[in-house]
DNA sequence: CAACGCCTATCTATCGCTTGGTAGGTGAGG
DNA sequence: CCTCACCTACCAAGCGATAGATAGGCGTTG
């Protein structure tokens, strides 16, 4: 498992990822990054599409443990979910990156079905807290949700998107802030 | 102007745009595609980027016309205002394509300034028709148009990822409800 | 009328570069 | 000595882009 060259591989391809794509990703830039060659990579990641699934393997399991530690940091669900725009927000910090489940989306037709798989784990992973979450802080009843976790998940990768786009966090804050005036998070 | 040729390349640049991105579009299977060779297009657009830019430029100018067309045709803004999730169920129905709009963000880093700026006015126009249908409609209160058509806008183009991401038409139509029920849009 | 010059729209052929991927060698450490 | 981790040196395929040629149409002018 996870030698230090490795780790590094797949936090550099992990960015990259995030700024560019799978498609954007070259082994060529992610060995300059990690200071090795870029045949070297093939001795821990057999091809492209097996690096490009297990960065978004990882990428899944960092967010499970990020909303896991969440919900014990601040185990009110009600706060916990004021807090869950934060984890989106973070990607825009860091360089103006976008959350993999986007590129996913936009890269849908080009992508390896193993990594399709993988991106999606994320998404499932953020509906089932955020149902999870909604449930016990009861802002909607439990039968809806799902469909309000759904919701939610999508118009907050949709604001991520805007936000990028013009290059503008406070947009994003600004949506977030539009999505609560309306009703769609708990103001 | 417009030409056949350059008519055709511009529709199939289109639809290739909407599925692969600008970075996914490629001048072979264009010119294919078209039925002439991939040389040939450089007679009717200088370089990529150019081909890029004139894409862009007739898609805002589509949706521009689109729009208002709406407006003639269904006159109530409140009735208008629920039909606009038609606009980008409709790319969804077309080959599971997505608003160009969202390749901008995913391929923010990547793409030619004079790009960015025709898809960024794509946005400009939903925004500002959005803005002026709530208005009239009287949904929000006139100063909170424009944010809460900013946030209409995105939540719509995460929902049109998200059914993407998962092939699943049905998926959008889920999501818009869901934003109904929210009170992010008119019920 | 016919010859000429020019434009349009396309072709073939190729260039320089980047990409993912491979074969085989090399040095350090147990 | 052998395995691990990395290297050098490639390859084939694909990319955007360019050069140069060609076939046909259209208008002007001797």
């Amino acid at each position: 498992m996870g030698s230090a060259s490795r780790e590094a591989i797949l936090a550099a391809a992990k960015r990259a990822a995030q700024a560019h794509g799978y498609g954007g990703l070259n082994f060529r830039d992610l060995a300059v990054e990690v200071g090795i060659k870029a045949a070297s990579i093939y001795y821990h990641f057999p091809s492209k599409a097996d690096l490009g699934v297990a960065v978004a393997r990882r990428y899944w399991e960092d967010t499970a443990a990020d909303l896991d530690a969440m919900l014990v940091e601040t185990p009110d669900p009600a706060a916990c979910l004021r807090r869950y725009p934060e984890m989106f927000r973070r990607s825009l910090e860091a360089g103006n990156r976008l959350c993999l489940c986007s590129f996913m989306a936009a890269e849908y037709a080009d992508l390896p079905e193993a990594v399709k798989r993988e991106v999606q784990a994320f998404a499932d992973i953020n509906l089932a807290w955020l149902g999870k979450v909604l449930a016990t802080a009861a802002v909607v009843q439990a039968e809806d949700s799902k469909s309000r976790a759904a919701a939610i998940f999508a118009a907050i990768a949709g604001a991520q998107l805007m936000a990028r786009s013009r290059a503008d966090i406070s947009l994003y804050d600004a949506l977030i802030e539009g999505y609560r005036a309306a009703g769609l998070l708990p103001a």
